[in-house]
DNA sequence: CTGGATCCGGTACGATACTG
DNA sequence: CAGTATCGTACCGGATCCAG
C-alpha cells in the first residue's frame, strides 16, 4: 500500500503525461547517462553528485513503471544491478534531444538579453 | 519586496532549463493555447478550469519574464490586457508538439499494457 | 552494494476574499 | 476586467539512519 502508483489521473493534454513521466529533476539525467550505456546503481549516483540513494532508487522505480528502463538483478554477493534503456524508453531520447537544444537556445538568449539590465539594443531586427 | 529573480541557479543540463520554462502544470496549457491567437486574461482562465487568478498570473508573469510571452495593456475602463507568444515563444512550439507527440504514444502504451486503467477501487474480494 | 524508513523544509499549487 | 492578499495543502526533493 506504500507504494500507489498515482498515474490515474487523467490528463488535459499529453503533455502533461510526459512531463509527468521525464520531467523532475534527476529523470532527464538518468536517461541521458542511459543513453549510451547500461550503468550499476553506484554508477548512477557517482555521477549525480549530490543524488540521495532514495532519490535515485525512487526516480528509477517511476522510470521503471513506466516502462522506459529495465531494472536487471544478478543475485550475487555484493548485489549487483544493472539499468538499461527498454526499446521504449530509447524512444524519448529524441524529445530529451530537443527539450536540450531549445534550452541551450533560451540559455544563450538569456545571456545576451542581459537579465540585469534593460539594455535593449537594436539587435531584434534579426528576427526570424 | 523585491521580486526574486530564481533563475540564476546552473543547471547541470539545459534540458533542465527547458523544464524549468515550460514545466509546470499550467505552462503548457497556456502555450499551447496562445499557439494560433492572443488571449486576455479572463479568456485564458475560462478555457483552464479551475485555475485561480494567482496563479494564472504567476504562470504568466514567468512566462513573460523568460521572454516567451508579451503582456499588452490597453489603458481603457475596463481594462483589457492581451497575451500573445513572442517570436521567440514560437520556437517552442515544436519542442511542445513534440512533447505532445510522445505523450500520446506513452499514453496509447500505457492502455495497453493493462497496466494502468481507470481500475481505481479494486473489487472487495482483493481486500481481506 | 543496493536500497528502504523516517523526518523535514521549500515550493508548487489551490480557494477565497478583496481592490483599482 | 485584471489582477493582489492571505491562508492553507500536497508533494517533491534532501539528510540521515537502518537493513538484506
Amino acid at each position: 500500500m506504500a507504494n500507489e502508483v498515482k498515474q490515474n489521473k487523467h490528463y488535459q493534454c499529453p503533455v502533461e503525461a510526459t512531463l509527468n513521466v521525464i520531467g523532475g529533476k534527476w529523470k532527464p539525467i538518468i536517461l541521458w547517462q542511459l543513453k549510451t550505456e547500461k550503468l550499476r546503481f553506484s554508477g548512477l549516483q557517482q555521477n549525480m553528485q549530490g543524488i540521495s540513494p532514495k532519490m535515485l532508487t525512487k526516480q528509477l522505480r517511476e522510470l521503471e513503471d513506466a516502462g522506459l528502463i529495465l531494472r536487471k538483478v544478478y543475485p550475487e554477493i555484493p548485489p549487483r544491478v544493472e539499468y538499461s534503456l527498454t526499446e521504449f524508453g530509447k524512444t524519448v531520447l529524441p524529445v530529451l534531444d530537443a527539450l536540450c537544444e531549445w534550452g541551450s537556445k533560451y540559455l544563450e538568449r538569456e545571456c545576451s538579453s542581459g537579465k540585469s539590465g534593460e539594455l535593449k539594443t537594436a539587435d531584434f531586427s534579426t528576427l526570424q
